[in-house]
DNA sequence: CTGAATCCCGAGAGATACTG
DNA sequence: CAGTATCTCTCGGGATTCAG
């Protein structure tokens, strides 16, 4: 446990939650783990993203190497996003936490009314 | 993959990743898990972090039923934060992360390396 | 010692308009 | 269709001060 004992901009563990904890990162990389997809299907499947964050993130997740872009030259062009292997081990570890979160949220919940309770 | 295909304030999956987006949260539960801590103690322990972000993180972890909350009736009172057994799963359900981060982190900068270098 | 309350500030998100 | 550019503004974090 020893990558907990101190904060440190480069401990690896933390760079993986930073990039897990962008809501709309996760959102992509889950709907590219069915299959490949266009930018605007991307943002028409996503509800509430802005151009400017779907853009950033696709960016962001390309230059990691989690997601793969390929530029179809048709006019006008066509961009089909699709997420690579490295990605899919990404989505898999997630899962685990996808499993904890169905598993002790009803724990959690319980917790949270218990002390919002006690306040009142 | 379901809780992947749309967004929603409440999906579990999505308040768990919030939950371990908080820097000073996952930092204090890896310390807690070595055993109860004292909030002086945590402070000193977690460089750079606020009385103020500290206990507000305190506090929500307790909420959450993640960490337990003990005062001591002395004078001046003392408190000893402890880590409660759902916040242990929590914890090691982390560690999933931070073995991917371990396993796959060279890979991810190889990428952004590459990424850059295209660039200039 | 363990907090709560207040003020202050900059990073980051949204909206809008424009381009190849 | 797939972005980029700019502008604004909110919200969350830091510093400081006060309290039990």
């Amino acid at each position: 446990m020893q990558s907990f004992n101190a904060y440190s901009a480069n401990c690896p563990t933390r760079l993986v939650l930073d990039r897990i904890a962008d809501k709309w990162a996760v959102l992509v990389l889950g709907l590219l783990s069915n299959g490949p997809v266009r930018f605007n299907q991307l943002r028409r499947q996503i509800d509430g993203v802005s151009q400017k964050m779907l853009s950033q993130t696709l960016k962001s997740l390309e230059r990691d190497g989690l997601v793969h872009r390929k530029a179809i030259p048709t006019v006008p062009v066509t961009v089909e996003y699709s997420i690579t292997p490295l990605g899919r081990t990404l989505v898999e570890t997630v899962d685990g936490l996808r499993i904890w979160a169905e598993t002790h949220m009803p724990e959690v919940q319980k917790s949270q009314n218990r002390y919002d309770r006690a306040l009142a």
